[in-house]
Order: structure tokens, then C-alpha cells, then sequence
DNA sequence: CATGAATGAGCTTTCATTCAT
DNA sequence: TATGAATGAAAGCTCATTCAT
């Protein structure tokens, strides 16, 4: 009976959680079977369950890190400097960080509907990044640099902007330029489509 | 139980299929139980079968009749009338479609990974929507009234305009003004949001 | 609503009757359905209920009447006249008999076990055709045309050698002739195989 | 429930086979559900998947262990030794292995419009054990020893001679001397039954 | 602590039979 | 009487989870 080698506790939950992860982006959460994922470490299905309580806690996990690490990257703009460059660096680091090939579709397509606690993580999630491109656009009115708008529907439309192309590429397997999508979505910002 | 009284079969089909719909929109294509299609239409479970193959045809129908719905809805630019006022209307249009509860969820997150039929007819869905877009982009840049871009890039973020705000008001519960959303979402792309 | 031009009930039950042993000849009483056997009758499935209690009762009436084509060509041997003619007619018709392209896979391969019913009828139907050899066995024994042998082994034996190749001529498809094999059975009979 | 305790992967998959033979035989294939199976070694259901992909499958490889040990027994004669013990010997452990109660109605009942897979390993069952008979008695012909025939029909005959009376002797539960079948068998083809 | 065989609720699907028309 | 849509019990099979070793 090949044991798998004694690891400390906290390295082999953080390596089922990274399997799983991969496996989730890779097949999606519902064909995803906890044998693929234990395949995926070389432990046994037993053990899986010693570290996490259920295949919808883990997916709940990745979920949970995945926003981190999205919400990570975002940095507040400094007013006293130029805004469009740290527009563009956000936008920027947005985009790599959503394309990173498997945040996208376990974020976007698979998220919905697996229970009830991942849907309010994922409606808390979407909401606090709402309120960040509110704020953003908010100050940006009080400084002047942003027209006059509804902000909230503004916010959505512009999530949209950020979420949309990364989707699509994921989706026709279309290489992503980060840098020429980043500048494109700051023209759009900066000056909309029509002339 | 109560027998269900025979049907004219075109209508009973009708109703079981608008029935699935209903039910895969409120549950999801996996939380949805033969049983519960069967349950929302009142009928046993093997009426369900005289009239569909399986349970993943009927959501392959679902999601056609889904998809030819949103695409019937946008009428193409007259170039020799005013064009934001066009615009408006498709927008306005498309906005109220996908935003009949139940398209959103089944279309946007549902769909994805079911088999690979479904995929495929999602695929050249967006396909379709895509080249639509970048379509009416590059005339409009022939005529003047479109700047410079990527039109690829931009039809990408454009689709992320309208169907993002409309997937967050599903998401959250808003009730949608879809005259303002759709006046905001003019506004963006004559402007952008930067002045 | 087409109806089936009203006919006399009795001929319409002996129909339903007929196209039943075709259906079951043709694809076993598990590989058929109801709805094959209305098909092939071209009534509606409702209708056969009329006539018929269950699927099962129609095989049994089917194995009945097969089972009793199969007793009415074996005639009783003249003892006044010569012997072995009479017997290669026996065989001879026996062998066509049960060769009517249907009866064979019927009778010898579908009819056990479906349930109690048909499996007595089958046990009667064999008690008799053995009970038919012993006696004729006995009899021969008594006249001295037959050898002394244990006569119930015997006729289970030649049961067997009526029976098998038949039902292997079914088996692989092959056409039979019949009085070729009349004869070859009659030699068996007269001489064994060994010299 | 008890659990069933673990036990050697080749012996759990090998007591399932048994069991399903033993259930195959008693009740056919089409009346043992898997639930039957289960019940009769002790498992649970989805311990049957863990060896086996499907009832079909389980039954195929019971068919196959039935036909291997039929074949099994039937040693070649050595013509330099004297033949009718040698016949009696193979007729002799011919009746006792086909006895054997369960191959009896698996064999020549039931297996019979399963599967196109079951159907061709059956037929090819058959076609070879009428070819070896074939090919004895042409080499007995050789030798002098069998009497000028049609040795493929004959061999059919001779088939059933052999099948025959177990089977009969399995439908009215006959406790079968198989001493004495042989025998009868070895006198029947040595000298027929008329003299 | 690791293992993986065992579990069983629950799924989709079939089809002989019923009964309102 | 004939119809065929409706029925629902029961089948085979899956897979997240458990627990004796």
C-alpha cells in the first residue's frame, strides 16, 4: 500500500486546494469527480476528505482565492498623479490576472449555482468590485475627469468591458494580447466608440 | 394522481418545453431533476419522454430558442437615417430580451460545458454576435462616424456592455430600467466616460 | 383519427394473434414491444388491450398454438405395415415443422422463463412429446424391432436429435433440407454411428 | 447496514461472478436485476460498478467461464487406445459439467438475444463444438470405424443427443445418473435404436 | 495519518398498461 | 369499439462520501 510521503499538514491542504483548482479549471466543477482531483495529487480519495469537509467547500475555496487574487491586483488611483497610465496598469494587471487560463471559466461560467454560500461570495465579490468602479468614477466626477453619469449602471457596464473580452478569448481560444486589450479598453474609457 | 387530460401534442410539447425553460432558469441545467420539469407542468414522468429524447435535447432547445430570440431582436442600421437613435433601440431592445429573467442565467451561465453540442451552438452564438458587432464597427468607421480601433478588441468589450449590467441586476435581484440602462450605454459609446 | 376498418372480432383477434408470433419470431419476447406488434398489425396500442390481457398471455397463446402444430404432424406408426417409412415421415414432417422459420427460436429459445404459466405449458408440452417417445420406444421393444435400453434416457436423446438441428440451422442461418436430414436421422436411428 | 468488510480485490470480484452466476442461473438474465446480484453476495449496489462496468458485461464473462469448462472437459481420442471408453469417458464428464444445475439454462436459454457480443460467442461456441464432433467422426470414418454419413448433420444430431437430455432433465428437476446417460448415449451410438 | 473498498441515495430513462375521449 | 396520450413502477448506473483497516 504506497503511502504517500508524510508532508507537513498545511503543504498538502495547500496542495489538494492548488489540484483542485487545476482540475476545476481544467473540467469544470460539475465534470470534475474528487477522483480526478485525488489523481491529480497522487493521495488517495480518503484523504481528500481528512482535509476538506466536501467538494463544494474546495470549489468554495478556489473560488475565495481566485477573487483574492483578482481583487488583489487592482491598486487605488493617486490623484495628484496622471490618471490614465494607472488606469491602463490596472487594467492591464486586471486582465493577466483574469486570463491566467483558469480564473475565467471557474469564475465566470461555473461560479453560479453550485450552493447557496459560493453564490453569496460571488454576489459579495461582484458587489465590492461594483463599489470600487463607483467610488472610482464617483471621485472621478467630484475631480472632474468624469462626465456626468449614472454610476451604478456605468459601473456595470464597465465590469462588463474588463470581464467580456477575457471571456471570449477563453471561450474560441483566441491568445490574448494583455497589453493591446488594456489600451483599447482605456480609448473606450477615454472617448467611447463613436466620433 | 390525477390523469392529465390529453393535449393537442403541439401544445403539450409547448408546454413542457416552457416548463423546462422555467425550470432550468430558476435551477440550473445540473440542479434540475426530470422531476421537476415533470412536477412544473403537472404531468408523470414518462410523458416527458413521449415528447423529448432526453433531458440535455430539451435544454439544447432551450438554449436555441434562447439564442434566435436575442439575435431577432437587433434590427440592423439604416445608414441614411440619424444613427443613435438606432442604436438606442437595438440596445433597448436586446436589454429587455436578455433581461426576461430567465435568458440571463440559462444563456450566460448555464450553458457552458453541458456537451459539446451545446458548446458548439454557444460558440457560434457568440460568433455571430461578435461579427455582427464588429460589422456594424468597421462600416462605421467607413462612414466617418466610428474611430480608429481594433474592431475585434472593441465588439468584444461592446458585448461585455450589454450583457454584463443585465447578468448583475440578475445576480442581485435589481429590477432593470432598461430605458436608462440602455440610454447610459449610448452615452459610453459616444463618449467613453473620461472628459 | 384513422380507425381500423371495423371487422369481425374474432378475425381481428386471431390478427393481433398472427402478427404477435411474427413479431416474437422475429425478435424474441424481450427485444419486443407493444408497440411493434400494433405496428405491425396497424391498429392502436389500446386496441390490443382489447383483445389481449398483457403481452404475456399473447405469448403464451402464441407458444399454445405453436406447441400444438408441432404435436398435430407426428402420427402414429401402423405396426401392420413397414415401420421405417413411417417414421421418416414423422421426422420428416416434424423437422419442416419446427423449422416454419418462427417456431424454432420461439419454442426453444425465448419461451423459458418468462413466466410461471408459460414455463408449465412448456414442461407439459415436453412431458408429452417424451411421453410419445417412450411409449413408441416401449412399444418397438414389445414387437422386437426395438433394442432393450433404458427408454426415458433414450427418447430424451432423440428428442435431442430432432431438436438440435433445427434449432443450430436457425442458430448459423442455414438453409435445411429436410428429407436429407429426415434420412440421416433415420439412419441414426436404424444404426448408431459407430461400425 | 453492516459493511461488507474489505476483502481481496480478486476474490470480491470473483465471489461477485459466482454470485451472478448462481443468479443468472436461478432466474435468467432478464429477471435478475442487479439488486438480486447485490443481495446475494451481501454488497451494496455501487459495489458491483467498482468490478464490473455492467450487467451485460457480468453476464458475458459468466457465459464465457460456462463455455470454457464445457470445452474443458472433452479430451481427443487416442486411436491407438481402444475408443468406446474413451468416448464413454468424454460423454460421461460432458453431462456432468453441463449438470452442473446453473450452466444448463444460462447456456441453452438464456444467453440467446442479449448482446450481438453474447450472440457471436455463443455461435462461435457452438461452431466449434460441432466441429470437433465433425472431425471425430470423419476421423472415424478414416479409420473404419463410423459408417459412411453426413457427418454436418450428423454432428448436429449427436449435439443433441448430448444437450438434450440435461436440459430436460434441468426443466422437470430429474435428478440426472450420469453413469447411466452416458452409457445409454455410448449404446445409442454404437448401435441406434432399432434392430 | 493515510488508505481505498464500500456505500446508497438519487439520477435518467423505458415500457407494459390504463382510460378519457 | 378504437384510440393513443398519459402513466409510474422499476430498471441500470453514478459518484460524493464514509470508515474499517
Amino acid at each position: 500500500m504506497a503511502r504517500a510521503s508524510a508532508t507537513d499538514p498545511d503543504t498538502r491542504r495547500a496542495e489538494i486546494l492548488a489540484a483542485s483548482r487545476r482540475v476545476f479549471a481544467r473540467k469544470g466543477y460539475h465534470r470534475t469527480g474528487i477522483s480526478d482531483i485525488v489523481a491529480e495529487v497522487g493521495i488517495a480519495r480518503g484523504t481528500f476528505y481528512r482535509y476538506f469537509d466536501s467538494k463544494r467547500i474546495v470549489f468554495g475555496l478556489v473560488l475565495q482565492q481566485m477573487m483574492a487574487e483578482v481583487v488583489s491586483v487592482v491598486q487605488p488611483i493617486d490623484i495628484t498623479a496622471p490618471i490614465p497610465p494607472q488606469v491602463f496598469a490596472n487594467l492591464d494587471r486586471l486582465v493577466r490576472t483574469i486570463a491566467a487560463e483558469d480564473v475565467c471559466r471557474v469564475l465566470f461560467s461555473e461560479a453560479v449555482g453550485i450552493d447557496t454560500k459560493s453564490d453569496d461570495a460571488l454576489r459579495a465579490f461582484y458587489a465590492e468590485a461594483l463599489q470600487r468602479i463607483e467610488q472610482a468614477l464617483a471621485l472621478g466626477q467630484q475631480l472632474g475627469v468624469v462626465r456626468p453619469a449614472n454610476v451604478t449602471v456605468t459601473a456595470r457596464c464597465l465590469l462588463g468591458v474588463m470581464k467580456e473580452p477575457v471571456v471570449q478569448a477563453a471561450l474560441d481560444g483566441t491568445e490574448l494580447d494583455a497589453d493591446e486589450l488594456a489600451a483599447e479598453m482605456l480609448l473606450l474609457l477615454q472617448g467611447g466608440v463613436l466620433q
